[in-house]
DNA sequence: AATTGTTTCAAACAGTTGTTTGACAACTCA
DNA sequence: TGAGTTGTCAAACAACTGTTTGAAACAATT
């Protein structure tokens, strides 16, 4: 029997940068492009260390998976400990940033989640119950607390995804952005900048919900014709 | 030579079956999952076909791309003819989540393009100039119009990104709402609610910026400490 | 020194990938 | 009719995929 981790050195080594090298390359080309080959490579391990020590490919995607976003949360937690919601909201907009665009961060974890999203792979399940929930409920409770007790659970959760899409629109549209605007980096002070305004905005936006139940007294868009779609749907304005 | 149309029917038919075909393949495993087989056994064509039609696969995933593209412009356009900038970012608003969310284009189109903006290839500079840009510049225009003239650029583009990430959020994260949220469904009532929400949440938010130049009386967000990140990078909170 | 359990390695395996080939049928136009 | 073009097809190609194998190297204990 092996007494855990006294055992051999090298055991854990191997593991270690077989992890390493595989958050490299799962960011760079997802999981289905990512090779065994290549990863083993960049490793400085053999090919069969994959199956040794993780089973499989999935196996060694999902242990990626689980340590990345175990790192961002201990590296840039959520800071608790303040009464007022708006504080509460600016600290979260902010580690929530840092989590997914902070250089050191981003190239690993932000690219590794985004892909997850966009096409999730059997490890999405784990992630949502251990890593995303946990944040969503975090979320729910300061926009409550901005919309005041007896807020609709629609409307919170409306916002919540407001505020969140404004920042993870950066991390999943990068390339389009890096495209349409070239100049603009990501730099400490762009996040400070981006952590500013989605903040300022989402409270903007928030309160407006607050002032009345209703989405404040903003022109109700009006509906554009559906070319061809045959019937429209019954209409059903209020939320 | 052949005059254009007139020769062989069968030569569009089974072009047009292949775009369809590869449009729904792309779209549920995108381009690396997609395999030449598969599509071409839905098309119920020869493997040979796509390097007949196509050239090679990325020719065939190329013209899959801006035809999508194409279609979903025409079938939900932004409308225009209106004056009053709100009217014309909930118009805006709306076609564009029609666009990537309607559950006729949602299948095809929004998905291709998730996966496209977070995986891109060499076809997304082609996808940027033709339907992207354009795009974006009709929404600084009506940014600009809520913002006043004299508006900062960097804060209408700001804005104008706070729009667009609310709309895509549902669009690139759909399996983690699918996960968080398992009731809400995004028929054609959802998509009016959405509508609605996002419109007046993003209101609010750029009149938070017109009243004042800086992001409204917003309580400022209190930095998060960097828990081993040395040097704290230098502090610019104004935009 | 012999034994045991653990970790590495080159090689091979079976399957899939995108693409090409050359024959074959269908069609147009003279 | 017959030459010539065009589109389809089964088969094959070479390259690459994840995974397995059995032997070798290693470290620690007996």
């Amino acid at each position: 029997m092996r007494t855990a981790a006294s055992k051999n050195a090298s055991h854990a080594a191997t593991r270690g940068a077989l992890l390493h090298a595989a958050a490299d390359v799962f960011a760079e080309v997802g999981f289905r492009g990512a090779t065994v080959r290549d990863i083993c490579r960049r490793a400085g391990a053999n090919v069969a260390a994959v199956s040794y020590h993780f089973g499989d490919k999935a196996g060694l995607y999902s242990e990626v998976l689980a340590e990345q976003s175990r790192l961002a949360q201990s590296r840039y937690p959520v800071p608790t400990g303040d009464d007022d919601p708006a504080a509460q909201l600016g600290g979260f907009i902010r580690s929530f940033l840092q989590r997914v665009l902070s250089p050191e961060l981003h190239a690993r974890h932000g690219r590794i989640m985004a892909r997850e999203m966009v096409e999730p792979t059997a490890a999405l399940d784990r992630l949502v119950a251990e890593a995303i929930r946990p944040q969503s409920e975090m979320l729910r409770e300061i926009v409550s607390g901005l919309l005041g007790g007896a807020a609709d659970p629609t409307a919170v959760r409306l916002c919540g995804m407001s505020v969140v899409g404004q920042i993870l629109f950066y991390c999943h549209c990068r390339p389009v952005i890096d495209r349409l605007f070239p100049g603009a980096e990501l730099d400490a002070t762009g996040l400070d900048r981006l952590t500013t305004h989605i903040t300022a905005f989402s409270l903007a936006g928030i309160r407006g919900f607050a002032a009345t139940g209703t989405p404040s007294r903003a022109s109700a868009p009006r509906r554009t014709e559906r070319p061809s779609a045959s019937g429209a749907a019954k209409r059903t304005d209020r939320t």
